[in-house]
DNA sequence: CCAAAAGTGTTCAGTATACACCCATGA
DNA sequence: TCATGGGTGTATACTGAACACTTTTGG
């Protein structure tokens, strides 16, 4: 029997220490349909291939993202409008990842922009964010794998609040996410302090334990 | 490019007034591989057919449910393991439905099981039933759709207790219940009283309004 | 000393769970 | 009247969120 193709499109999102949020990568798409316009990266499944070596290699062909800097991947949800893709019925399995810091090779089209405030995107994908950013943000500081990764073996808090800020769309209470991050299976604090803003108290150093 | 085959594997429920338990629609496979054995009822995706619509063909085709007993459908997770299906990569997205009661036209293969102990099913339907019963679980009491077609319109309060017994594994304490359906919107308790068990005190009535 | 940022202590609501005790029925 | 099952009330724990207040810094 004849099937729908199947895409992977992949939430990728990286938190370098250079960035002040948490920023979502994208691509102007090379062919038509949508030729130019910015998208999510996403591949055609291959034949036998799993979800998380499709989402790689859409991180890797679509982004130009190092295989070794991809940190973690997971499964989010099916979208199976069947106008979602102009060419034919086409699903499509909706995955996050998160990438590491690395130097990009020569030019690359790919941008990072906001989770919050997405820059127009082929396809349904503006709808895919919509109904996934929730499932993220319920991730973060539960799932050790997603977290440990995005912030980095070593953190400030004060890094910690900006990304909860900017996967749950709102400013965190500190003090309650101080006690967050205290009950973290495998985070320390260290009795280090770094200065991040200009002004104000320096914050405590947290520490991602080496087995984690 | 050469895909992987997409099936939808269906955990098609049912809670009837003269079961005591909830079972799991499961019929013997009809053609290699693993023709005879029990599975759960799966067909290939159609192209440009939505999961809900495959997972109703499911319930039809292989378990022999009229449609109009289909009561709700809803998605739960994806399972890729390449040699989950011994003809080739299948990719199984796995949907769960509640199924209303009917009258079975002629003679028919199905048998409905305990989810709690299962029979020994096909490919990795087992697993797939491990993985996903959790979510069931959560589900009851929390999502109107899927809870009400369980219990029907009408239903006597010791049916709650068993209901959520087979679902999550244990009996739960009759008394914490009792406040939990007080919480579901759109759900209300009756003055009326019913027999269920041949001693003790008669139970509430609880009764769905009628916009759910 | 003041403003800004980080961190602590405390309170409060909501949920989950446990369990003692009371109520209604058939035998 | 007693065993059985149904239901109420209450205590305890945990979680999330709100917020006043203290501490540490730069200017």
């Amino acid at each position: 029997m004849e099937q729908s193709a199947v895409s992977v499109d992949t939430v990728a999102l990286r938190f370098w220490a250079g960035d002040d949020t948490v920023t979502l990568g994208v691509a102007p798409r090379e062919w038509e349909p949508f030729r130019g316009r910015l998208a999510l990266p996403g591949v055609l499944l291959g034949r036998g291939e799993q979800l998380v070596a499709a989402a790689r290699r859409a991180l890797t062909t679509k982004l130009g993202v190092p295989d070794e800097a991809i940190g973690a991947v997971g499964q989010l949800a099916t979208f199976d409008e069947p106008n979602r893709d102009p060419r034919g019925p086409t699903l499509s399995i909706a995955m996050w990842a998160v990438v590491d810091e690395f130097a990009p090779a020569g030019q690359t089209a790919t941008q990072w922009c906001s989770i919050g405030n997405p820059a127009k995107l082929a396809f349904d994908h503006n709808r895919i964010l919509a109904e996934v950013r929730p499932l993220l943000s319920e991730t973060l500081w539960r799932r050790t794998d997603f977290t440990r990764v995005l912030t980095g073996k070593r953190f400030a808090a004060s890094r910690a609040v900006e990304l909860t800020a900017a996967l749950s769309g709102a400013a965190p209470d500190p003090g309650n996410l101080n006690r967050t991050l205290k009950a973290v299976p495998g985070l320390v604090r260290t009795e280090e302090r770094v200065r991040v803003k200009a002004t104000g108290r320096p914050a405590v150093v947290w520490e991602w334990s080496p087995d984690q």
